[in-house]
DNA sequence: ACAAAAGTGTTTCCTATACACCCATGG
DNA sequence: CCATGGGTGTATAGGAAACACTTTTGT
């Protein structure tokens, strides 16, 4: 970055936006606000807000989370999905965004402010998204699409080798509640025997809290109990079956 | 990103940086630039520039990697690797840089221009790097060595499930010098033997040109030749031997 | 003939996978 | 005592790792 101290340089407004996950009903949703004005007024778009001079990126991102959902910062998960600066993104000015990926394990109340006419979490499933097997029918503004296709192939990655599975669940959770995660982020689960095994086998996946789950109505051995480890990473990773990849936006 | 549209908001600069490399003498080597001017002055760090009101940011990043190597465009991959945007990254003024990786397999002249007294490839392992096991002791402009470690650790593990070994050499290639990649990003290659016979089997990783390389003046048996294939993926990957995870910059 | 480098064969071990089976609880 | 869901045992197959061996070249 050889900078030329006496030089004009072009000034770019600068903003965050949030894909925000959570598991609700067996789906993995995010959080989706409607837009009140134009431009792409009536259409959902992600949450997010203008990083002020001050502010560091990633202490605007945790700000807009915390403003957006209200969920305790320390206990999320967030982190830098990437930066999408295309010249037309907005056709008002030019804004470059750094997009970011938060895991929680359910949301607060949920408020619309500051340009939303409402504000509530979406089923993946149903949003219009740029993939070849893309099914829903929502249509989302400006390249917020794009943003949460890489976001949902970000998510589903890493639970292939970290341990974030954990982060979308509120503790204690049950071995079969982690596997309810793989299920609603990738589509398919793997085999519940194999995958305890595994997560157990994991130094640091999971910490037993030695208490059991009460069973439901319908009886049921109650569930063993676990709270979040301080592992980050999986090795050797638990492997999707892995489809013929998407190569529609490469280069 | 509920924009109010008749709202001041703040302004940033906007940059591009740029962690190149290349494989030099079974090295991995990175494009470093040697700072004239003052802050920093007479440090190492990494290629780059401002992107201007009218640039992608792709664009401008592929623009910088034109003119500090002269590579083939085309034939080079180039991958955003995230957005450093620490409020006090530049004691000048407030600089959001997004940085990205590029691999080559050659560089061509380098010119040392704008702000630079000196632009050479050096060994990533001669850099005094943020990292439990960093023997260098070349320290860096900016946040250029917190750049250059997530760059590094990106190149390394996509090695592990993309075919990207190929791009980091000129065609026509041996399954030798793949593995010769792995060795200078990894620091140890995988056996030849099960090597050869897991890029074999990928499909689509390598494509025989129906040629052999000529042997060295001391003889052995001639490699067959290979240009890159149309794949980008491997599955499963090569893993590496895991060490355990250097967690020092995570919250 | 020997050294050097490419390429093949084979054995061993690990672990992912599949699935049968046992355990604890509610009705 | 049956249904339900949690949890364990075990046999099999496929791939990773290790390493001995063969092939093709230059000197």
């Amino acid at each position: 970055m050889p900078l030329k101290s006496n030089e004009h340089q072009a000034q770019f407004a600068l903003t965050v936006d949030l894909a925000i996950f959570t598991i609700k009903e067996g789906s993995l949703n995010i959080l989706l606000i409607k837009r009140a004005e134009d431009p792409f007024a009536g259409s959902w778009a992600l949450p997010g807000g203008f990083v002020d001079i001050k502010d560091d990126v990633e202490e605007a991102a945790r700000r807009e989370l915390q403003i957006e959902t209200g969920v305790d910062l320390q206990k999320s998960h967030l982190e830098q999905l990437g930066t999408y600066g295309r010249r037309d993104r907005d056709p008002r000015m030019r804004v470059i965004s750094v997009a970011h990926v938060a895991l929680v394990p359910s949301v607060g109340k949920i408020v619309a402010g500051g340009g939303a006419s409402a504000a509530t979490l979406v089923k993946v499933s149903d949003l219009n998204l740029p993939s070849s097997k893309s099914t829903g029918s929502i249509n989302l503004a400006f390249d917020h699409a794009q943003i949460i296709k890489d976001a949902v192939e970000r998510v589903r990655s890493k639970l292939e080798y970290t341990t974030l599975a954990a982060a979308l669940l509120n503790e204690p959770f049950s071995l079969a509640d982690i596997r309810s995660v793989y299920e609603a982020v990738w589509g398919r689960a793997p085999d519940i025997a194999n995958f305890r095994r595994k997560i157990l086998s994991t130094q640091g996946f999971v910490e037993a809290i030695g208490k059991a789950a009460i069973p439901g109505s319908k009886g049921g051995r109650p569930a063993t109990l676990y709270r979040r480890g301080s592992a980050n990473f999986l090795h050797p990773p638990i492997l999707r079956q892995h489809v013929v990849h998407d190569d529609a936006d490469m280069p």
